[in-house]
DNA sequence: TCGCTTGCCGGAAACGATTGCATATCTTCG
DNA sequence: CGAAGATATGCAATCGTTTCCGGCAAGCGA
């Protein structure tokens, strides 16, 4: 059927072993007999069987990702980053989406690890019990997710926050919300520690307008919550909410910038689609996606699995200004009534 | 290092073709024997090495999707649909970004075909020939491409278009004018011949508005070229270039349904994220996805390559109303100048 | 009781590649 | 000139599973 090692072999008249060694070990072979192996291999088109050498080196060449949702655009991205990486180090890339069953996960890592030199996992629910597990099956490599010990790439709120902010508070903005995503969230909570440092530095008074699910249903709840406080701009947990929540201000009538100045957080790629464009605080998505795969890489090949060096690397943010931020209104309509 | 079929065969005191039997052919082996064959595995926590089962069985229990872009929300649905499936049938999913060269897509093909049981092909931009090629080296399914004895699934323009013009036609439109996508897709020809049959059967007018690239730039080149026809609705190729034509339109101040109804094709989730919601065609993309796989799967496992059934399925498109189409502008702005 | 079928099970040969070890040839230096 | 060392190659074991084939025992009819 098709051609294997020992049909370059007998073109080439050397043995399997000499022929294997020509593309493993290149050096260890006369330059001539190379030469020979090569023709004939590339003459009679042959392509390596991965079960084979898999099997013997215990190796696949493949590498999972595990996203929550392969149609969250800023996994998408990721996925492009990953997959380039991935490609230019000669593997492949197995997606699985978990879904929205967090408790899901851990089995997919279980099935997965089984026939895979690595996971990426992405924006994980898992809870750190579980995560340890997880690393102990096979070498992790964590997307968005900050755990003690593990290697991963996650965003840094710097420069981008302060940037935002800066820019509020140069377009007259004092009082500013934000629209937080899920409480277990560790990068939530960073980004809150940041906006409340920020604000108490520049003079300007932040208040929590609450903790949403980070998907469309969260942004709309997250309007109608905005409403219901008398700030003049909110930071969105992310691009998606922002979007959902600009949507629903729109159907309340609520002028944006006019009334309201909106920042997101990822710059996925409707964010700019928008009239008014998303202002938004823009995430290195692809670089994470190839930043993952390189440690997951450097972990995965490894000789000596004993000393394993965790890396965390934050990823810088940028503020990309569009048309959700705007002047604060100079008279705020809520602040003639009492609370 | 991991338990193999060999410790569960020990444990159970059976050989290990009994153990894999156990698994392949249960009716093969006697009920108690077998029972404890299980038991043992269980308890091992057995999993099955895929390399050393593919290896001897040539089946990887891998499918390929190859996919012109991982950022289009509507592949990510389609990859859903598929994976949801593929896990159903116990394989994986080998997912690849095909990027923006067309001409890298059959190296891919050749590359990939070595590794999988079969490849999903979405919205290929391959020509026949390259495609006859990528199908004699392994099982294909296509996904929104159309070609002559291959298998696929496609968005059929039924109902859809015809219920989305009889909304204009309700509302008073009788200029229609169509964004097209790239020439040489014969979804775009078929979607043409379907709105001029329908248009004359309803006594309205039609014009092509061109030829554009289906994505934003194309979207945005569309909306400077309706600007200079005296349609008064426009339908476009899909919904990414319609957005985009609407952000451009936006640009212009041009009120949207106001001056012009727009439709588009897709339904991907952020057409109904904007304010006011774009009115598009649905196509069932997650079913794309899972009859995709099942079509590869049917072909892929069919014990004799010698009779390849090829089976086209066109799935039912729905038009959506949202708030991009109203009724049409009584008196036209440009009617008053001459040609 | 004999021969045959049937049901279960074990032995062993694959599958295609990698790699430790042995072997053969050639250099090189004392 | 001989031995040690370097270089190049082959042999054969090995990875974990599947599957063909043969054997053994039980059941059955004659």
């Amino acid at each position: 059927m098709s051609v294997t090692l020992r049909d370059v072999a007998e073109r080439a008249d050397v043995s399997v072993a000499t022929c294997s060694r020509a593309f493993q070990r290149p050096e260890l072979v006369g330059e001539a007999t190379r030469e020979r192996i090569l023709a004939a291999a590339s003459a009679l088109g042959y392509r390596p069987n991965r079960s084979a050498r898999a099997l013997i080196t215990g190796r696949t060449g493949v590498y999972g990702v595990i996203v929550p949702d392969l149609e969250n655009p800023f996994f998408a991205a990721v996925l492009k980053g990953a997959q380039a990486r991935a490609h230019e180090l000669g593997t492949q890339l197995l997606i699985t989406d978990a879904g929205e069953a967090p408790e899901g996960e851990l089995p997919l890592v279980r099935t997965l690890a089984a026939q895979v030199d690595g996971i990426v996992l992405c924006s994980s629910r898992m809870d750190e019990t579980s995560l340890r597990e997880a690393v102990s099956l096979t070498p992790l490599s964590l997307v968005n997710r900050i755990s003690p010990d593990l290697s991963g790439v996650y965003a840094d709120p710097l420069p981008g926050i302060p940037t935002a902010l800066r820019h509020l508070r140069r377009t007259g903005h004092t009082r500013i919300g934000y629209v937080g995503g899920p409480p277990a969230s560790r990068s939530d909570a960073v980004r809150r520690e940041v906006i409340a440092e920020q604000c108490a530095a520049a003079g300007m008074d932040w208040t929590d307008i609450g903790a949403f699910t980070p998907d469309v249903d969260g942004g709309r709840r997250g309007a109608e919550a905005v409403l219901l406080s008398d700030v003049t701009a909110v930071l969105v947990y992310n691009d998606l909410m922002a979007l959902a929540l600009l949507e629903r201000l729109a159907g309340f009538g609520v002028d944006v910038p006019g009334e309201l100045s909106v920042v997101g957080w990822d710059d996925i790629p409707f964010s700019s689609l928008l009239h008014p464009g998303l202002s938004t605080v823009q995430v290195p998505r692809y670089d994470m996606g190839v930043t993952a795969v390189d440690l997951l890489h450097d972990d995965a090949t490894r000789p000596r699995r004993e000393d394993p060096v965790r890396t965390r690397i934050g990823l810088p943010t940028t503020f990309v200004p569009r048309g959700t931020t705007g002047r604060a209104r100079a008279v705020d309509p809520a602040g003639t009534l009492t609370p």
